[in-house]
DNA sequence: TTTTTTTCGTAACTATCGGTACGAAAAGCA
DNA sequence: TGCTTTTCGTACCGATAGTTACGAAAAAAA
């Protein structure tokens, strides 16, 4: 996962993986099936680390600009203090989606519609709330605050500081007020 | 330029090429140097017909909302109509910057920070003519703007429909009034 | 201990990648 | 026409991708 994340999906080879992992190839094999099972695992363990949490935080109770504040904090996080690589997985697997094999892809599609669901539930419940006043459609708006997180990520990825980043994002989302 | 455009830069190989275009391989490689020298020359024929015309945009002499709105509109073109590819090679390079060579990762670069200054400097005539107030510097500005471009490539690339994709872009540039 | 079963890694396989040696064909020139 | 030069593509190269056959080692069962 780490090395996917921290090169990209595409741009590790299986002989890497393993001298880096110190697993044996056929061992990676008999635990994966293919190179395409071994991203799908990568993506479930992003998902469990990273994708889980953002969700967490989209379904708490608290309120809708307490958890804009939130997601803020949350895709500005300091990587190398975390020992983790800047960017991030899932979009960039998204983004080199046509280079996946089909168990990937399909993991690719389905965590999206996931994550776009949780940010709509989220604007919904913010709506009715009355929290939020907004003229578009909430899977629009959804879209909205997911694309946003994929321009920070790709910022970061880019060499970006993140309170530069930060500042963008709140320029995003100051529109909403 | 077509092919890395609709399919990924590192998703097409030079047999492929070669099979579409119906040049030989050893032509291509008399003419280009190498498949980076052939992936530079694709992204500076990218430059002319995508960016040139992007960087016109923005050093035009319209109003700041004017340009604002051709933007739009030059983001969310009906790419069918044209007999273009959906999303952007410019950006697509970008997601896929540690799988190029030493020239086209070189060309990126440049471009890249070629459009940030394209950006700013627009960016600052509309302070400058009073047009646009803000409190974060231009260049942060400026990676807003290029950013939301990225969005939307992204966004259409994914396959979501212009016209909505003309909603988020809305909803970011709001923000700035 | 001996036998059976399971675990595991060396070493190979096939396909495909980017890249090129070299001879044939075409073009220019006499 | 005959000779030189340039143009061009077949057929190959080494490297590396993902994948696996198969024998050795370890564990479990006898």
């Amino acid at each position: 996962m780490i090395s996917y994340w921290a090169d990209g999906p595409t741009a590790v080879p299986i002989n890497e993986i393993c001298r880096r992992s110190g697993a044996s190839k056929p061992g990676i094999y008999r635990e994966f099936g293919s190179d395409d099972g071994l991203k799908e695992a990568a993506l479930e363990a992003y998902h469990d680390a990273v994708l889980t949490p953002l969700h967490n935080i989209l379904a708490s109770d608290q309120s809708f600009w307490q958890v804009v504040e939130a997601l803020i904090s949350f895709f500005v996080q300091d990587r190398q203090q975390l020992s983790l690589p800047d960017g991030c997985l899932f979009f960039a697997m998204r983004a080199h989606k046509d280079e996946l094999g089909d168990l990937t892809r399909a993991k690719v599609d389905q965590l999206r519609q996931q994550t776009l669901d949780a940010y709509e539930s989220w604007i919904n419940r913010a709506k009715s709330k009355g929290q939020l006043k907004l003229e578009i459609p909430s899977d629009t708006a959804a879209l909205y605050f997911d694309a946003q997180n994929g321009c920070a990520m790709r910022m970061q990825k880019e060499g970006i500081a993140n309170d530069v980043i930060e500042q963008t994002l709140r320029l995003a989302f100051d529109g909403l007020k």
